[in-house]
DNA sequence: GCCAACGTTGGC
DNA sequence: GCCAACGTTGGC
């Protein structure tokens, strides 16, 4: 069992939307370390942190779970998607993505200033100066720390 | 809206 | 293989 950190911006696709459609395929990732951990990494029933980005409280705002491992993201071959990319074929994918399902909303958000005062995290890529990836890694013991916060 | 940090692209 | 130019992310 693994734990992981998802960014989205509330603006495009937020935790309440999850809470409506339940499920939702975590597609648009163009990133290939975030690439990799989709496709070879993420589990079925891992546990997953919803963290919102690009809003004016950016952090952590529920939980969700891993119901579909990595497959092609099928929005990298239709030219009339956002996240087209002509440079993956069907044949040989090159963008992948999984299946996440809405568990529950945090009884608040856990801000990413209020993370970054916590030397217990300190070493979590999301409170590092310049750290761009939307999806990263969580350990166990941060997991536990984060929602003992809540 | 600004801009630092970082990834990607493409000329050489 | 280097690196400048450019694009994107995402906090502020």
């Amino acid at each position: 069992m693994n734990y992981w950190l998802m960014k989205s911006e509330p603006d495009v696709f937020g935790i309440d939307h999850l809470k409506e459609v339940k499920v939702e395929p975590w597609d648009g990732v163009r990133n290939y370390q975030a690439r990799n951990m989709m496709r070879d990494d993420m589990k079925k029933g891992d546990l997953v942190f919803f963290y919102h980005s690009n809003t004016d409280v950016p952090g952590i705002v529920g939980i969700m779970q891993v119901v579909k491992e990595g497959y092609p993201d099928h929005t990298a071959f239709d030219p009339e998607e956002k996240y087209y990319d002509p440079k993956s074929d069907p044949e040989n994918p090159r963008w992948f993505m999984v299946d996440v399902k809405f568990k529950r909303k945090l009884k608040r958000t856990i801000s990413l200033s209020e993370l970054k005062e916590l030397p217990e995290l300190e070493d979590m890529p999301l409170v590092r100066k310049g750290n761009r990836l939307s999806i990263m890694p969580v350990t166990k013991e941060q997991w536990d720390f984060i929602l003992g916060l809540e």
